[in-house]
DNA sequence: TAATAGGCTGCAATCGTTTGCATAGAATAC
DNA sequence: GTATTCTATGCAAACGATTGCAGCCTATTA
């Protein structure tokens, strides 16, 4: 029945020292300043008080959190999850802690979001959610917030991100259905404002080439969001062409289940009529009628990077930035 | 490039008043303490100055921090993101956030995770993995700490709780088989340490009996996990007590896909050979092969209202406590 | 032996807000 | 016109930690 946990001058008066002592040797940077003697009797008592520091009272004094936010667009779809599980272990296991916000599809306005966050002195921010240019970003780089993109990066390269190898992993769909002997490949693209629509489809262009299929323009479309009704109306914009084509390759597993829809709608069957490619795993695909091939993108580890990333530059915010990207696989 | 942001001693010498003044006219309870024309150009000057309390700060001296710790036990598993978005959302418009932490499912534990979050001073807790009795629940009571369940639920009725209706939803996957013509009908259940397994096992008890059809024990298992390969061994165990049955009702949609491997393992078809049904409503079911038909749990709405209860017990801690039950459909 | 260096610990200010109490002036009551 | 209530603001002490500086004591050096 503790009126409230014990702090720091309780301790410090058990063990008949001053406070500034115990803090000395409760903080890592500073436990070498007391004797061993007396250190080691202090956390003992520490101990049995069950003292834990207030972070807020020395967050206040330090302008240190051990917090972090995590900004991501839309928790519910099936990529950030994991992404999200990888980055809070990651924190946890260093001692900080992820603040989650899920800014919305309607990107509940991110600024406020971000301003909220700095305002509760985060140490640094991960974000998911990232366009290609995005005034966010540049304003968290201008006021010095460290800061990791995962998922999606910008067109400058100023910024430290952990993203796919979508180049390897279009390279590889691509090689895969020409393997299985297609030569009209249709692609349906993502939104051009984000880094992985426009990696993708710049990647899909070049790997075509270099496989040698034909490259029809007609048989290129970008979806304007990386939704199922997207990839719908993406692939019945094909149709509408007139061309013939043998496969479509999407760059993301909901515009892979849009066309599915589509072609069930047109009354074509699937692999038999049109071959379908995915690019995203998520969970249980490998379930879907007619199984999707796909590729798996390491989305844990995505986040672990991130978060181990961010933890360097909190440490070190003048570390030069980096850009990682972890290879997928069919 | 400002040194650091503005805090109330700028806004108040600014104003030529002092802090305690500003700090009351930004504090809507204290608010109409000051008169109206000095408020109201205090006010401006803040905005001008971009003032923004510091949480730290504040919440060192009243001991609320506008947090509340929302531990799930695995956010890979398709049912907990909507629950937190709907909790991050609802909590964000009453200007709190949410710090998440994914206790996994080695249970890392939760212990610590609760006592760091209790360091941190959060004002409450969603806990989305009670079991049915579980010691923690029991302490954070002891402590007086806000606590909300949500999904499951303890034994003990002292616990506000948002939950699914299992009873009402076991009677509409029973009642749905039986008109399907179902006579015999296996259950595949969930492990009796979550309210969950529980509840939805007694019910099956209770409306099968109702429903007039067969209830053999031996037709009846229990799985260890809400996990795929637990459901295919539990299947597995139905076929090797050699009785007849032609439907098999699971308590989970990861139970029921591994009852489909299972399925798929001795050569059977579903739903020529045996019909299977899930519960929980992951994403996408509807196009596994074969679609599997399971209930619609309102897991956005579990978590918007778990955060709505839990802002109600954070300002008045007395509340009654209260159990909530959403209701589910096919 | 005196002077100096170095190792430990205490002191007190500080981080940015909140809030009980005091007080000055205005308003009301008598 | 004085006594009494309000109202609106200022004052200063918390909240719980951290940290530059000062000072004491012991060990080292000349």
């Amino acid at each position: 029945m503790l009126k409230t946990r014990a702090n720091i001058k309780d301790v410090a008066s058990r063990a008949g020292v001053h406070p500034s002592t115990v803090s000395r040797v409760l903080n890592p940077e500073t436990r070498s300043m007391v004797s061993d003697g007396l250190a080691k009797e202090i956390i003992q008592i520490a101990d049995e008080l069950g003292y834990r520091r207030n972070p807020l009272a020395s967050g206040l004094r330090t302008r240190r959190t051990f917090t972090v936010g995590v900004i991501i667009p839309d928790l519910t779809n099936p990529v950030f999850p994991p992404i999200v599980r990888g980055v809070e272990h990651t924190l946890d296991s260093e001692g900080y802690i992820a603040i989650l916000a899920d800014s919305g599809s309607r990107r509940r306005s991110e600024k406020a979001l971000i301003e909220n966050m700095k305002a509760r002195q985060v140490d640094g921010l991960i974000l998911a959610a990232a366009n290609r240019k995005d005034p966010l970003v540049d304003q968290c780089i201008e006021q010095g917030i460290p800061l990791v993109l995962v998922n999606r990066t910008v067109d400058k390269h100023n910024v430290t991100a952990v993203i796919n190898d979508d180049e390897l992993g279009i390279d590889l769909a691509v090689r895969h259905l020409v393997e299985l002997g297609h030569r009209q490949i249709a692609y349906v693209g993502g939104p051009q404002r984000t880094s992985t629509g426009h990696a993708r489809y710049r990647a899909f262009l070049k790997t075509a080439k270099k496989a040698g299929i034909t490259v029809d323009r007609d048989l290129i479309t970008n979806a304007r969001e990386f939704t199922e009704p997207a990839g719908q109306a993406a692939f019945h914009e094909l149709m509408q062409t007139g061309k013939k084509f043998t496969a479509v390759l999407s760059a993301n597993d909901l515009l892979a289940l849009g066309c599915y829809d589509a072609l069930e709608e047109l009354g074509l069957r699937c692999p038999e009529d049109i071959s379908v490619t995915g690019f995203n795993d998520m969970p249980y695909v490998d379930r879907f009628v007619p199984p999707l091939t796909t590729l798996h993108i390491p989305h844990d580890e995505l986040g672990v990077q991130a978060a181990t990333l961010l933890l360097e530059r909190m440490q070190s915010p003048d570390t030069p930035t980096k850009q990682l990207r972890l290879e997928p696989r069919l």
